[in-house]
DNA sequence: TTAATTATGAACCGATTGGTCAACAATTAA
DNA sequence: TTAATTGTTGACCAATCGGTTCATAATTAA
């Protein structure tokens, strides 16, 4: 879809680069903890064209959200499901990785920001409640597949017990890694899981 | 310990009634989303009276989140080790089933003041990744001391991936218990780290 | 009674909060 | 060239933020 030419004076910044500086912000620091004064310091534009464009600090929050889910969780998906992409156990083990990885190589603590929307703004707000229900639906899908390309006997309930047991240890492992100096204990709730799938 | 009588003027609120309502705060609220409005409004106390007593808002949080283990999570702890308190493998799912409970049973989504300090303030702030480091090594010991009396033969290593599982899975079962509006989700999450430690 | 000590409450602080608005700049359609 | 349209900018807003200060109240020790 090439956007066509627009009447008014053209926007001298892009839409998608300051997307992905409220994710990183939001991620980072919060709903609360992000001021219109980061947002205006990290993407360079000021309060007028950041309100024209989104109309409040919560859809900024929002829009950057649903870019996440768009970019990272969609992406996340589409690994695990890529068949090209290893087997499906070494898939599903890349996926609880990640979370470790992030730590141990890049001391990046940030976590997820699905997670950490659901732990700081999905009881505050519906509309974020909403969004991330829909990317742990979504993930839950892409995890079944996986399962069952693991073990095609396992029938739709066992996949989705399984899928959704893989979705808790995720996020307990994105949580953790925000606090625990000890890899160790992110490994085993890791190695748990991946136990119990392969058993 | 009884306390001794002081000399100036006594103070006319009891310290642990405003130590609970700290909590309830900052667990529903998270840091930066309570105020000293709020904390004024629900402790009665002015801000003269806070001060003195905690010295900064960020005290307040610290004193508050450790109140918190000192008694929900050191008393989780203690049902968890607690011989008398019903079969290892009954006391650990009960450990796994609390986070079902609260939201199941009374619509409570405020989730573990723990868990929400790990993803709000822990990457924040040093002293915050202290205390919850703390805590969540007792309860890695409780936990650990469950899994030793249903199975005296594990060995401490193999006790202690266990016990990491499981708080992964209750970890990742907080957060999720946040927003999910499906508790067979949560119920998933429980049974397969059940099915793990039993086998 | 007096002095020392401690707690309370309200006024006050500068800084920052999210948000609005109107003047001005840059573009296209007529 | 002119009008209509859209984007940018900075000033401005009331409200709130965390925090301080100080006079006053209430108590005990002397």
């Amino acid at each position: 879809m090439a956007k066509m030419k627009s009447r008014g004076r053209p926007r001298d910044f892009d839409e998608e680069t300051v997307l992905r500086d409220l994710v990183r912000l939001f991620w980072v620091k919060g709903y609360e903890g992000t001021s219109l004064q980061h947002i205006m310091a990290e993407t360079g534009l000021k309060k007028g064209s950041l309100y024209s464009l989104f109309g409040s600090k919560k859809d900024m929050y929002m829009q950057a959200l649903i870019f996440y889910n768009q970019g990272h969780v969609k992406s996340a998906c589409q690994q695990l499901m890529d068949e090209a992409s290893g087997q499906p156990l070494a898939r599903l083990e890349r996926f609880l990785t990640a979370p470790i990885i992030s730590v141990s190589r890049d001391m990046d603590r940030s976590g997820c920001f699905l997670c950490n929307a659901a732990a700081d703004m999905a009881d505050k707000d519906n509309d974020v409640n909403n969004v991330v229900e829909k990317a742990h639906m979504a993930l839950e899908a892409a995890l079944m597949m996986a399962l069952k390309s693991h073990d095609p006997s396992l029938n739709n309930v066992e996949l989705l017990i399984k899928a959704r047991s893989l979705l808790t240890t995720y996020t307990g492992l994105r949580i953790l890694a925000r606090t625990s100096k000890d890899i160790s204990r992110l490994e085993a709730g890791r190695d748990a899981a991946m136990q119990f799938i392969g058993a």
